[in-house]
DNA sequence: TTAGGTTTTGGAAACGTTTCCAAGGCCGCG
DNA sequence: CGCGGCCTTGGAAACGTTTCCAAAACCTAA
């Protein structure tokens, strides 16, 4: 093949066409290439013409790294998930990215699996990349670095806690775990269950905190004591984890067994099935059973199992409007949304055993 | 006024505090600054501990944006994948990220919600961000546009398709449908049924194109006919739809319908086991299924669903693996892996009922 | 003591864009 | 015919890093 002179200037730098390949081709200033790849009106067909036939000659994409650090502005916005496994983290995403791509933003996501250091990892990246706005549902909130990382706001990015929270105030939309919990226990106690275990996610993160925090009060409220056998905490939250607890309670004398559980969210509902069906366990005769979060596995298993439901997607919603908000008005009072939670009644709690 | 000369170079440019500050505030060269942040071994132990010092008084953390446009690499693979809510999709997430980032690489996500345009969009974001790498599971491997962006692989960073297909050689991790679907006919064939329906996502990526036509084949070569009523599409995979699938079928008289119903990956089966329930229909008695990927909602649902597995973590390492060969040496000869399928039998299969 | 070498440091040139500013062309109107 | 104003275009200065290169400082050995 000719080494056409025309693609001289390219070959030179890598092989990597920019915008000066493009400029030389077309015969026209840098800035002119600009202003037609970036829709300025201010432009001759005739010159638009020629960009466009150049850029479509040499395969020219923009470098939006270059773009990027020019305008300081992204269009991007980061997410951070504490557990990509979790059956309700896709429809968060699902919510948030709806409306965040209407506003004209891409969403990104990164997984910080369960650990603080990911939190930090994936923060780290996501500000040192200058996204415009940051949805998190971190590992772990109780950290007093990434705390003081939210509170230097000048360098950051608005924010937006999703079931999270901080020392100081912060946008964020948090579940009503309490009313959960507490609908979770008149449910319980109603149909007659003295005895009522919890098994748990992690407690460094809300979600674990406001469930304990209610499960006790709630027992107490209605003169139970809460028997700390009886409350696991799984770190992190794996089914293999939550499956260990269920067959350990199992394995116990029916009499000094809760006769009622109550499972967190995440993964933990898989393995606690697996105990049960590995027991023969048969629900909700030999056993109640209620779990926090509302999935496909909770609603087609049989004996469907009661559970509580939010309005997952409304999450991923509300946290992407806040998100929308803080970014249009970066100095406003942070606000929060509170998601409801409801009970659904299916047929695995019944009245106890004994 | 006096503007305080020690902070003026700091307030100058929008609050933000950059390399130029620390290096100001430290008495040394922006230089010096980027070696000990860089870890650079030629620096004095004097000099170090000031500039550490100012960057710790400044609260300066570096922007990456500028550092990568610099070094044209960013330590960054992105993953596209067409559906966020597919159960499978976290594990082989958890895959590559386990490997990717043992090697150093920090994995970033964007989801494409099964549309091409979704495909594009975070084709343009990652490769325009300069990832080093890419891992793709797309919306739609059927467009003569991406494929030409492939093609182009000057522009371009190494990819590996997940279980896609392109019309040029390219990195793959393929799984073994044809064998997985011959599995599935030879267990449903052999328990007596003859009516085996189908219900599919979308063709327009290689699982449902593989699973068609290993369908197809696979009955043919045992003396059955495909009856083109029973093989559903779905586009997109919404559960939603294929619970309208699987009413639809159940309405029909039963010697006119599938004894044997085959139900693609993804959220299809949420959908079908609605439908099933709602009509009360039992398993096997009046109905076999068997799912093509095995899930928790599988494998709990009672009573057990046959399934077809596969090692989906190692889907995930595999194109990790791919990748980081790929990304020490470009130019390579593309390879693929080839991930097995293999059937677990549960109780949804038993023979037919007429 | 000096020459030669090795570290350590500073200065400046990239990286690929966008955008500001000024100059040039063109138009219409006086 | 000339002049003011608009539209279009080109040039150059950012954006925040890293890294090359050269100068300075230090050390060792002759």
């Amino acid at each position: 093949m000719e080494p056409d002179p025309e693609r001289k200037g390219e070959a030179v730098r890598g092989g990597r066409v920019g915008i000066r390949d493009v400029a030389r081709r077309a015969g026209v200033a840098i800035s002119s290439v600009s202003r037609v790849l970036n829709g300025n009106p201010n432009v001759t067909p005739a010159l638009r013409q020629r960009v466009l036939e150049a850029v479509e000659a040499l395969g020219y994409q923009v470098n939006l790294v270059g773009s990027d650090l020019r305008r300081g502005t992204t269009r991007t916005v980061g997410v951070v998930i504490d557990d990509i496994a979790n059956p309700l983290f896709a429809e968060i995403m699902l919510g948030a990215e709806a409306t965040l791509s209407a506003a004209g933003y891409l969403v990104t996501l990164m997984s910080s699996h369960g650990t603080a250091r990911g939190d930090a990892a994936a923060l780290r990246h996501f500000r040192g990349r200058r996204v415009d706005g940051l949805l998190l549902a971190l590992s772990d909130d109780t950290g007093a670095d990434w705390h003081a990382a939210l509170a230097a706001g000048d360098g950051g990015c608005p924010v937006v806690l999703l079931d999270r929270e901080a020392p100081l105030p912060c946008h964020s939309v948090l579940s009503d775990h309490a009313q959960g919990m507490d609908a979770a226990l008149t449910e319980l106690v109603g149909a007659g269950h003295r005895r009522i275990g919890l098994m748990l996610g992690p407690l460094c993160t809300r979600p674990g905190r406001a469930r304990l925090r209610a499960f006790e009060a709630g027992l107490r409220a209605r003169g139970l004591n809460p028997d700390a056998r009886f409350v696991t905490l799984h770190t992190p939250a794996t089914a293999a984890d939550a499956e260990r607890t269920m067959a350990g309670v199992l394995r116990r004398p029916a009499a000094d067994r809760p006769s009622a559980m109550i499972v967190g969210g995440g993964q933990l509902l898989t393995g606690a099935l697996r105990a049960l069906h590995a027991a023969g366990c048969r629900l909700p005769e030999e056993m109640s059973l209620l779990v926090c979060d509302d999935t496909p596995l909770a609603e087609l298993h049989r004996p469907g199992l009661t559970a509580l439901r939010r309005d997952v997607i409304g999450i991923g919603r509300a946290g992407a409007e806040l998100l929308l908000e803080a970014m249009k008005a970066p100095g406003a009072e942070p606000r929060s949304a509170t998601i409801p939670i409801e009970i659904v009644r299916r047929a695995s709690v019944g009245p106890p055993a004994a």
